[in-house]
DNA sequence: GTTCTTTGGTTACGCGGTTTACTAAAGCCG
DNA sequence: CGGCTTTAGTAAACCGCGTAACCAAAGAAC
């Protein structure tokens, strides 16, 4: 045993002794599970107050095997995203009197098992779990049957818990239904990792639109590849060296927006005049870019503070069916789309650009 | 006793009887106390292979009266900055084999004194504190004495603890200087709450580069209140509403130069051509901004490897002298700045203020 | 006057790992 | 062969809280 630097720590023995009570009696009243007289509460009330006790934590934990503690997985928390994500599980979760330990796993799927596993052996009562990269399968074994996991922004496919996701399908086809409008008839895709529900989805969307309108997108100019700025730096590079480049690019999330950004800079390729680019997510302060990038908007507050509520409803009553829910995005005109001269579009079209 | 939903977990008096040997030799070996015969090595593992035996946190941590664990102390951890913090704190920490534990405190005195608290009642081994708002004495009567908390960014005066900051004079001279080379003369400053370490530092080193020049900057140019976005946006309007408003504005956070640049985009002020910006920080992607924002960038970063690795130096002796270290940080220059001849300029930003 | 209920508690043990203090047996030395 | 040192462990006391199970006494009901 570590001696403590400052003195002994009053227990709740010290305060049964000097209110003259059992342990019990403290321990149970302190917990509301037991009406006591006045003058009782009096007694150890002040016996609590002079001896300055403070219950400790870990034998409460040890005691209950509960620990009042999530833990929050996130591929990056300095990816903005996640941290706006972060910020609004913190917020919920000191609501409900829960603390937030921070996962990051750097989309490394060991990691991700690693506090999986954690939770089994109760380190956390439950898991804010939001991955990023198709699973082979290890991640669904390790979920199934878990309880107290509730799965945030992405899926993991098959397994039976909690969700809460996003209408990428409908962020998806908003994109692209306004970047048609505009006349573009040649859209890059870029998406996450190929595989995941999101990047599907969105691709879905994106088809959609195209075959609501009538027409057929080019397979070419569809990327898959992971979220990040690289890979839209990548993607762009490619796109841009293809014989018959895009006019548009529907780039799926903002750091892969912003890589696309950095590439178009350096080439001096201007936007919109040259291409139209629409980011996802809208946490970057793209009202301020140069020029305003119009984006799909995510509700990522929302998702926490309602996944948060999940995980705790679910943790109250673990044998109800597990719910899912999908949240609606908002779409964000701004000033990175240009109407696109083409055979068969309309002046009403490009104006008329509304989610 | 909460039931454990799945079966009995084995403990260390499982693994010991099966192994033939009692829970201390078990407890010891596992702890490398002691050294053991191959041959009762040989069975103590297997007995755990096959019992499947993982040691109980909570009990370990009751017994120690350590939790290998952190916290990380932040106003605001959807700000992009606290992010960058936050993520390389966890990468340190996890280095390090600790676990962080998030805490925003959205700037409230109250949370930050629950979460030293909580320090003091072995929730977790350490602290690493980063506040963002000047101490009316209370945080400073709770951390002094207090072993186990490093002070990140921002000081708390008077406190005798391990500290990380970085050269914020240094910072401030790097901007005003920028600019004052670049012709101008009435530089707005834009800092934090008025009073903190890191506001006084800046504004100390914008003024050493007027004095420099043989200058006097006009006092009614510097504001104080906070580092953000709201901030940005209040001083701004109060600046630019000035009989004589400033040429340049020196934002010192990344978000105070957001504030300031959505009320320059709301007013339809050219940047730099009727006003120049530099802002501090660098988090945010100020490269596609329009125009690209100047700004001194900060190594984040570094900073929180640095608070960690301070961190667990100070626990494993915390009767060496706390030190208190500084990075340097590095002026980006972009396209936000442009040159000035200090004749005609009152004109010219008047009339763009009163658009 | 006996039985039942309520009030106001208590006793005793579990949670699971760590550690101090101690011992039995074997090896070594002179 | 007796004494000293290693080796290879052990027993039992914590760490501090929670709670099931039990109990004594006072009052109520019949």
């Amino acid at each position: 045993m570590v001696k403590h630097a400052s003195g002994k720590r009053a227990t709740v023995r010290d305060v049964a002794n000097a209110a003259a009570v059992s342990t019990a009696t403290v321990s149970r009243w302190r917990n509301g599970t037991i009406r006591l007289p006045k003058e009782t509460v009096e007694r150890i009330t002040r016996a609590i107050d002079t001896l300055g006790y403070e219950p400790n934590l870990h034998a409460r934990r040890l005691s209950l095997g509960r620990t009042e503690m999530v833990a929050l997985v996130v591929p990056d928390i300095s990816d903005p995203f996640f941290a706006a994500l972060a910020g609004a599980v913190e917020t919920a979760a000191d609501e409900h009197g829960l603390g937030v330990v921070l996962c990051s796993t750097v989309n490394r799927v060991e990691r991700e098992l690693d506090y999986l596993n954690r939770l089994r052996r109760n380190h956390v009562d439950g898991l804010i779990f939001a991955t990023n990269h198709p699973d082979d399968g290890r991640l669904k074994a390790a979920i199934q049957g878990q309880t107290g996991v509730v799965l945030l922004d992405e899926d993991v496919a098959g397994v039976d818990v909690p969700k809460v996701f996003c209408d990428n399908v409908g962020g998806g086809y908003a994109a692209a239904a306004h970047l048609i409008t505009a006349g573009h008839r040649r859209i890059g895709f870029i998406g996450g990792a190929e595989g995941v529900m999101s990047a599907v989805e969105r691709v879905a969307g994106y088809r959609r639109a195209f075959r609501e309108a009538g027409l057929d997108p080019d397979p070419a100019l569809v990327h898959f590849g992971g979220y990040t700025a690289a890979q839209g730096r990548s993607s762009a590079r490619q796109l841009l060296g293809l014989a018959k480049p895009p006019t548009a690019i529907f780039a799926s999330s903002d750091q892969i927006a912003i890589g696309v950004l950095e590439v178009l800079h350096e080439r001096s390729i201007r936007v919109p005049e040259d291409i139209s680019l629409v980011a996802y997510d809208d946490v970057a302060p793209f009202a301020l870019f140069g020029p305003a990038v119009t984006a799909v908007r995510q509700p990522i507050a929302e998702m926490g503070r309602r996944g948060v509520e999940i995980l705790v409803n679910h943790l109250a009553d673990p044998d109800r069916d597990p719910i899912e829910e999908r949240l609606t995005v908002e779409f964000i005109p701004r000033a990175s789309v240009a109407a696109r001269g083409h055979e068969q579009i309309t002046a009403a079209a490009t104006t008329g650009a509304k989610s």
